[in-house]
DNA sequence: CGGGTGATTGATACCCATCAATAGTGGTGG
DNA sequence: CCACCACTATTGATGGGTATCAATCACCCG
C-alpha cells in the first residue's frame, strides 16, 4: 500500500526534478500511515497545529478558508499524488483547514521524517520547494481566474485544469474524468453560490462545451473550452529542464500544450 | 547601498527563521546589482526566462497576470524587504510579469548566487522555502478575500494586510502610512473597477473607517475596520517559533494580534 | 497654457446572489 | 419492501452589487 503512494509521489517529482539514485529510495522509504477517509472528513481544521504532511493517494482533497458568516472558499484542489500539506513542514501553523472532498486514501508522513530527509539530502530541499512552488502558481492563478472572469469563464478554466492535472496523475484523459465533486464544491472553488454555479453548469452543457453526469466529466470541444475559458497550460507545466543551470532540455510534455 | 537592501532582507528572513552567523554573513554578501525604476516600468513581462531575482529595496512592486481581453489581475504585491521573485529560482519560466506600482529601488541577485548559497548552506534552502510559503499564504487568502467578500470587504482586507506589512517593514504604522498607488491599482488587486473602487474607497471614508489622501492611508478605526473585513492576520505571521522542532518560543508578535 | 493621468460622480445595464419551491437520489430503519 | 430523510440538482422570481458608458473635475508636468 504504502508503496504505492510514494511511488506515485516520486513520479510527481520526477516531473518537474532530477533526483538521484540514493534520494528516491529515499523517498520511497519515507514512513507514515495509511488511512482511509469519507467525504466532508475535515483533516485539518483552521487553527490546528500539524505534525505531518498529507500525501493524497486517491480521492480528492481541498484546503478552505472560512468566513466569519460561514461562507466557505476553496483556496486549493488536492489530485492524487499530491503532498498537499507540504507547505506544513516549514509553516506548522495553519490558517486554513484541509478536507475530503470525496471519499479518499491519504498515506500521512511526520514533519520529522521529511526535515530529516532534507538533512541528509539537501538538494530535496530544493526539490520541495520546488514543488511548493507548483502548489504557488496555481494560487495566483486562481486570484486572477476569480478575480477577473465570468462565471462561465471560471468554471471553464478550474475543469481545464482539473483535467490536465488528473491526466499527468494518471487517472483519464484531460477530455474525458472522473470527478465526484458536487456543484458546490465547485463553487466553492470559484466563488460562486450552488444555484448560479448549477446555471453555469448548464449553459456549458448547452454550449456544448463540456457535460457533467454521474461523476465524470465530459469535454466536448476542448478548443473552444480553453479559448473562452483564456486557459494557458504554462502555469501547471513541470519545470524539470530548469533543475539545474546545465540542465539537458528534456521536455517530456506530451500532451500539456493545447492538447488540441 | 547593497548592504541596505540586503540587511532589509536578512531582517526578514530573522523574522521567521533562526540563522546562524556564517548564514548570516553569507546572506549579505549576496552579489547583485542596484537600480532604480519609475511607475509603472515592466520588469518581468509575462512568459520571460528570467536569471536573477528582485529584492525590493525602497517603492511597491506587483506581480500580475493579464486576460486575453486585457483586463489585468495583480496576484501578489511586494513589499520593502520581500524579494519577490525568489519562487523562479526553482521555477525560471514565468507565467506571470512583475511591474513597479510607483517607482522604486530593486537590487536584482543572479539565481547562480542563490543556488550556490543554498548548496553550501543547505538551511537556507529552508529558509528560503519558508520564505516562499508565506508568499502562499498570502495568495491562499486572497484567493478567498476575492472569491466570498464584497468589495467593501475586499479593500478593507487588503487594506489591514499592506499596514501590517509596511510596519514590519519598518515603514509607519499599521493605521497611518504611505501609500501612493491609484485606486485602479488597488481594484485590480482586489478584482474591481476602477470606477466601483472609487466609489467603494468613498464609503470607507463616509464610514469613518480609513481615508486615503495625497499618496496617506490614515485608519480612523482598526477594529471595525478588521470587523467588516473579516481580517484575522495569522496567515502573515512569522513562523519562527517552528524554525525546529526544538523551537524556544521567542514570538516577538507585538501588536500582530488585533493590535486594537 | 495645453495635455495627460487619475479621481469623482451620474445613469443605466447586467451578472450573480438570494429566496423559494420541486424533483431526483441514495441511504437507513422499520 | 417501503417509508422516510438528508443531500444534491434544478428551476423560477426578484433584488442587489458591480460593470459599463460617459462626463466633469483636479492635478502635475512640460
Amino acid at each position: 500500500m504504502t508503496s504505492v503512494a510514494l511511488n506515485q509521489y516520486l513520479k510527481r517529482l520526477q516531473a518537474h526534478s532530477v533526483l538521484a539514485d540514493d534520494e528516491q529510495q529515499a523517498i520511497l522509504t519515507l514512513p507514515g500511515e495509511t488511512s482511509t477517509v469519507v467525504a466532508h472528513r475535515e483533516l485539518v481544521r483552521p487553527g490546528d497545529q500539524v505534525d505531518r504532511a498529507i500525501l493524497v493517494c486517491h480521492g480528492l482533497l481541498g484546503r478552505y478558508d472560512l468566513m466569519r458568516d460561514g461562507s466557505r472558499q476553496i483556496t486549493a484542489l488536492h489530485v492524487p499524488g499530491d503532498l498537499c500539506d507540504l507547505h506544513s513542514v516549514v509553516a506548522p501553523t495553519t490558517g486554513w483547514g484541509i478536507n475530503a472532498l470525496e471519499d479518499a486514501g491519504i498515506y500521512t508522513i511526520p514533519h520529522n521524517a521529511i526535515r530529516q530527509l532534507v538533512t541528509v539530502y539537501p538538494n530535496l530541499a530544493m526539490v520541495f520547494w520546488r514543488d511548493a512552488t507548483l502548489d504557488a502558481s496555481i494560487l495566483a492563478k486562481w486570484v486572477a481566474n476569480i478575480g477577473r472572469k465570468s462565471a462561465l469563464a471560471r468554471i471553464a478554466h478550474l475543469l481545464c485544469e482539473i483535467g490536465l492535472r488528473l491526466e499527468a496523475a494518471g487517472l483519464g484523459h484531460h477530455k474525458n474524468f472522473a470527478l465526484s465533486l458536487t456543484q458546490e464544491q465547485i463553487g466553492d472553488m470559484v466563488g460562486l453560490t450552488p444555484v448560479h454555479e448549477n446555471r453555469t453548469i448548464k449553459a456549458l452543457r448547452e454550449q456544448r462545451l463540456v457535460t457533467i453526469v454521474h461523476g465524470r466529466v465530459d469535454v466536448l470541444d476542448w478548443g473552444q473550452l480553453t479559448l473562452i475559458a483564456d486557459f494557458v497550460p504554462t502555469y501547471l507545466l513541470p519545470y524539470r529542464q530548469h533543475h539545474l543551470p546545465d540542465a539537458t532540455a528534456d521536455r517530456r510534455v506530451i500532451h500539456w500544450r493545447n492538447g488540441a
